[in-house]
DNA sequence: CTGTTAGCGCCTTCAA
DNA sequence: TTGAAGGCGCTAACAG
């Protein structure tokens, strides 16, 4: 059970642990080609791995990263972690994922676990509500915020990646707009984040643009079961909203959901209610998610590009003096089945 | 920049290093209170956190399991990350889960990467095609192979945590015989793996003893896109299969998806070809993922005790000494609003 | 009850 | 081109 150090190799192959520990180091132009050879086949019989705890404890530095979520079982940041691993793996580094639920304390306290384990970095998607904490971390490695953002002081520390929210309803109003749309609601939960105020504000901008009517709807209680660990809230709350859409004095004929979990879960209370998508009335999503493909009609959607987003994250840590891919990536628009020219009145 | 260590907490509170020591690995029987107060106010004036690396290189173990799975993206998946982590963080431990992208070269380095760390076991939900390679690596740690099965010799050494696969497609033709149906298809890939196979099975002694109709629909070709990073595979697979079930000659009024994931992809194929769910034909799912309730019709599915099984493949690894939860979980039926009683002809 | 000490496995000078 | 030696931060005897 116990694993083959490099001593064993070095003994195998008639060398000393040094010339091991330059071969594995790629210190390859101090050695005979034939004392190579000899290294690669001790290492290849013994199946011999260089421990990672003791390489780390002498050389200070881990090669891992952290990343934080609310919750794996969320699409999303599912996503998310794939790509944090993909861009990761190109840097030869891994990634130590945790999920927080949304809970101050666990993510205290897995903050804390991840600086024990030496990370380079944290990339987080949840967000981090205890400031004072957060400053203590900022101090010992950098930290990312993945399309989160706040005014906060503590939040001057840390870089910020993330979408043009803005321009993501805004691309969602014009597209509605160009289809014939008068009067659109955009659908959020309070706005306690930057960037849903973000989307918020591209959302009124664009519609007083356009000369059309916009209406907010807040979306704060919901009937069903909240699911902390699926992180399925939002689902519940654009159920909820549906008909609070459906009453509106304003007679939206399409809604826009702060993201595609919502606009899911819009799409479900809306046909409830006996309203067709798009005939009656249009829906659009925002980040992409798998399922908007399998959504009953198609979702019409903004895609987050979380690939190059979650590239950009690991590259500020592991990479930070390359030039920066640029703090705002632009959404794209998906074009589906949920959205339509209005309903003839 | 520099982390303080055990030495200079030692210097703050007067006290030496073991105190410390003993102190952090709650050995507290061996020591005054006003020495406990000491320490624990010098630890937290310095922030101190112990070094993960050196203590792992000390004790010679990690506190940390290693998760292999084909893609976090893959909503099932995500959700087993989920519970694994719920489960290890119970035995204060921490979970590093990998995307293999079933990538046998991908698997290989991994799982020699999660070696290195020294982890204290390996679940995989991830097929592990290398035989050669996994008793390399059942002879270092303890595997558990998470709903996944195989008739080699390698996995002899591997314990299996699984759901009783044959129940699930017997009970769910008992569902389906029960609202009236007497053709019932089984919608799957090519049946590579044992619980495949045990799905199979389970359907045909159900339909078998029911003195009904079944029909077996291996779906292998598909003309969408193959999505190897989002693993929507099975997705398209059963796109491309709702035609198959429609033309069947065996007029079937209902179709059992080998899990949600293919079910949701037929539904879509359905309603494209203008069948409707369940009034034409009823669709029954396996595994309980989340948009099994925001698919329309709400699927009725299979739910598989992903917590549960998470809990007792980390119980293997973490406490192999504790009496075992049951090496076969059984499946719960939820039973939503995509099966109804046969159309009448 | 507390201090001293000797490594854990590896990397990195430095000398040979 | 290779070998020897010291130490990274921590734990666990064993002394005191």
């Amino acid at each position: 059970m116990s694993e083959p150090k490099i001593q064993d190799v070095a003994r195998l192959a008639g060398v000393s642990p040094s010339s091991i520990s330059n071969f594995l180091n790629n210190r390859m132009g101090q050695m005979r080609p034939d004392t190579q050879a000899k290294i690669q086949q001790a290492i290849e019989q013994l199946g011999y791995r260089p421990n990672n705890a003791a390489r780390q404890l002498k050389t200070g530095v881990a090669s891992m990263v952290g990343l934080l979520v609310p919750s794996l079982a969320n699409q999303f940041f599912g996503a998310l972690a794939c790509a944090v691993e993909a861009a990761a793996t190109r840097y030869q580094c891994h990634v130590m994922t945790f999920s927080t639920f949304r809970d101050p304390d666990r993510e205290r306290a897995v903050m804390a676990d991840l600086l024990a384990y030496g990370v380079k970095g944290i990339i987080t998607g949840s967000a981090l509500s205890d400031t004072e904490h957060l400053a203590a971390v900022t101090s010992r490695c950098p930290v990312v915020a993945f399309d989160i953002k706040r005014n906060d002081e503590a939040h001057d520390r840390i870089t910020t990646i993330s979408m043009d929210n803005a321009a993501a309803t805004a691309q969602a109003v014009q597209h509605l707009v160009t289809l014939g749309h008068r009067s659109i609601a955009l659908v959020t939960p309070p706005p306690y984040t930057l960037n849903r105020q973000e989307r918020i504000r591209g959302f009124q901008q664009a519609v007083a643009a356009a000369g059309i009517t916009g209406e907010l709807v807040i979306a704060d209680a919901t009937d069903g079961p909240s699911d902390p660990h699926g992180d399925t809230r939002l689902f519940e709350l654009g159920r909820s909203a549906a008909s609070r859409i459906v009453t509106s004095s304003a007679r939206p004929t399409a809604a826009i959901a702060i993201n595609d979990m919502m606009a899911i879960g819009i799409g479900v209370g809306l046909k409830q209610l006996g309203r067709r998508i798009p005939a009656d009335i249009s829906l659009v999503g925002i980040d992409d998610i798998f399922f908007c493909a399998a959504h009953d009609p198609p979702l019409t959607t903004l895609r987050q590009p979380i690939q190059a987003m979650a590239d950009a994250a690991v590259k500020c840590i592991l990479a930070p003096d390359d030039k920066p891919d640029g703090a705002l990536f632009a959404p794209e628009l998906i074009v589906r089945s949920s959205t339509a020219t209005p309903p003839q009145p």
